[in-house]
RNA sequence: GGUCCCAUCGUCUAAUGGUUAGGACAUCACCCUUUCACGGUGGUAAUAUGGGUUCGAGUCCCGUUGGGAUCACCA
């Protein structure tokens, strides 16, 4: 039989990191084994929807990499794929369901079920409708009586089944509530356009949150009671935030979006959320989609949830931007440079620089905040006990390093580097004893990316030349 | 509260019942060095707890503790 899995969302406003975890596990299972990856939009919920939504989905899935076969915009053999478009299967279903006695018409208002239960606590929802002889309820509903559809539940004993990730999985009967399946505004819950859903577009294998698990009986139920055969389930834990909360937008956590605008690269992100849970069974760590494809298995899946790691995900964009091509990652870089600079700079060799050194895209702010303009530092950052120099040092090897570098013909960070040593070899002096204070010079800064000839080399003779002299002004 | 589920370094995790409990991130130290990074080497650091089964338990069983989920006309 083929695999096919579906990623279901509902279209409620962002892609979060869990959300997205799920569909990658959904989008391996089906295409390490050539099977199909579905998508369907769950808008049940009237009251949640969210306006561009879909959208989101769309682009996050395409953005990274995540194609899927059949869907609401490019089609397939079992639409449609959004449910609000399914709404009169849904009904045509549920009322089947009522005929073959695992589903009962309810009158009751929402309070009456509510009031219910506030009186009993602990004790599941008697439906007093379930003893309405079926003529009598159809009667009703005929006459426009409001009503909902219930599931029934006469089962007692103990459901069985068995979850890829989690095993034999034993709930009672006698747990189980009668859950609205058909609300009255005619859609369906979750509860039941899953199910019918997840049949009807032959899915193979369901894989969502573990907070499902305990509701998996009443799902296993329906399908017994049409005579359908029920999927195989992959209960997967939550991403948490720590040891107690679930990542959640809410909370104000990182979505994918959010945490693409703070430049984590998507496929780094990938990487990173499908190691969340699941390990291949060797040591490697880095894996693009397609090496997913060839390794994955959802027997490696993990049963305990994990905590979503800000720092290795760090870590790990850090080696993909490493690895990018000298080219993309100047590309990569190109918007945060137009955002910051409006002197003309040697971005392509500041790109150089920078792509060993940032972590994020976002580093490249703060580590070249300088270039632009130079910061009002303090002469007594000219002190350094470690390159022996000082604000007379530094005065001496920058009166000295004005002329020589004024004259420099070629403006290259070799050039420069054989010019300054050079410089520093005839006056008897260490390296750094001229390169430090060069380096303060041009940025301003205990630390920046690169060293003094780098920088200059970014900066261009004309500014490099004055920020020297500037800092021999501070030097009095 | 009932029910279900979970439990290895701070974090992500590995370990057919037999390993000095392995790797990665983070952290610390050292090396490299034109500051900082990158890179390299090394260190600190874990089987929640009490019983059992077994020649032998991180691994199997029971209890305890801790945590999560669920008990919606939300998904």
């Amino acid at each position: 039989m083929k695999i096919r899995t579906r990623f279901a969302p509902s279209p409620t406003g962002y892609m979060h990191i869990g959300n997205l975890r799920t569909a990658l596990y959904e989008y391996l299972i089906a295409k390490s084994q050539n099977g199909d990856f579905i998508l369907r939009i769950e808008d049940t919920d009237q009251k949640r929807y969210v306006e561009g939504a879909t959208d989101i989905i769309y682009a996050t899935l395409k953005r990274v990499g995540m194609n899927w076969d059949e869907g609401p915009d490019v089609g397939g053999n079992y639409g449609p794929y959004v449910q609000s478009e399914r709404k009169s299967i849904y009904a045509e279903y549920a009322h089947k369901l009522v005929e073959l006695g695992g589903a009962h018409y309810c009158f009751c208002s929402q309070s009456e079920a509510d009031e219910q239960k506030d009186e009993e606590q602990n004790i599941k929802f008697q439906d007093p409708c379930k003893l309405i002889p079926l003529e009598e309820a159809k009667k009703r509903v005929a006459a426009g009586e409001p009503y909902v559809i219930r599931q029934t539940i006469n089962k007692t004993g103990t459901s069985v089944f068995k979850d890829v990730v989690y095993g034999e999985i034993e709930i009672d009967y006698d747990e189980l509530d009668e859950g609205v399946l058909l609300k009255s505004d005619g859609f369906p819950t979750y509860n039941f356009a899953n199910v019918v859903d997840d049949h009807l577009m032959q899915i193979s294998h369901v894989v969502r949150g573990n907070e499902y698990i305990s509701s998996t009986p009443k799902y296993n139920l329906i399908y017994e009671d049409f005579g359908w055969t029920p999927p195989v389930y992959v209960h997967v834990p939550p991403v948490m935030k720590d040891a107690q909360h679930k990542l959640s937008k809410r909370n104000g956590d990182a979505s994918f979006q959010d945490l693409v605008a703070k430049g984590y690269l998507p496929e780094a992100i990938l990487n990173y959320i499908a190691l969340l849970g699941w390990n291949p069974g060797t040591e490697q760590e880095i894996f693009s989609l397609d090496e997913l494809k060839q390794v994955f298995s959802m027997e490696r899946l993990n049963k305990s949830p994990a905590i979503f790691d800000i720092a290795k995900l760090t870590w790990m964009n850090g080696c993909y931007i490493r690895a990018l091509s000298p080219q993309d990652f100047h590309k990569a870089a190109l918007p945060y440079y137009e955002k910051a600079f409006t002197h003309p700079l040697n971005l392509e060799f500041l790109s150089t620089v920078l792509q060993p050194r940032v972590e994020t895209l976002a580093d490249i702010v703060t580590q070249t905040d300088f270039l632009e303009k130079l910061p009002d530092y303090d002469v007594a950052l000219f002190q350094n006990k470690k390159m022996k120099t000082d604000e007379t040092v530094a005065k001496n090897s920058l009166e000295k390093v004005l002329p020589i570098i004024s004259a420099v013909d070629e403006w290259s960070n070799e050039a420069l580097f054989a010019a300054l040593k050079q410089l520093a070899e005839t006056e008897g002096l260490k390296n750094g004893q001229v390169l430090y204070p060069v380096r303060i010079a041009l940025s301003g800064k205990e630390t920046t990316p690169g060293g003094a000839t780098e920088l200059a080399v970014i900066l261009g003779k004309e500014e490099t030349v004055s920020r020297i002299k500037q800092a021999l002004a501070k030097l009095g």
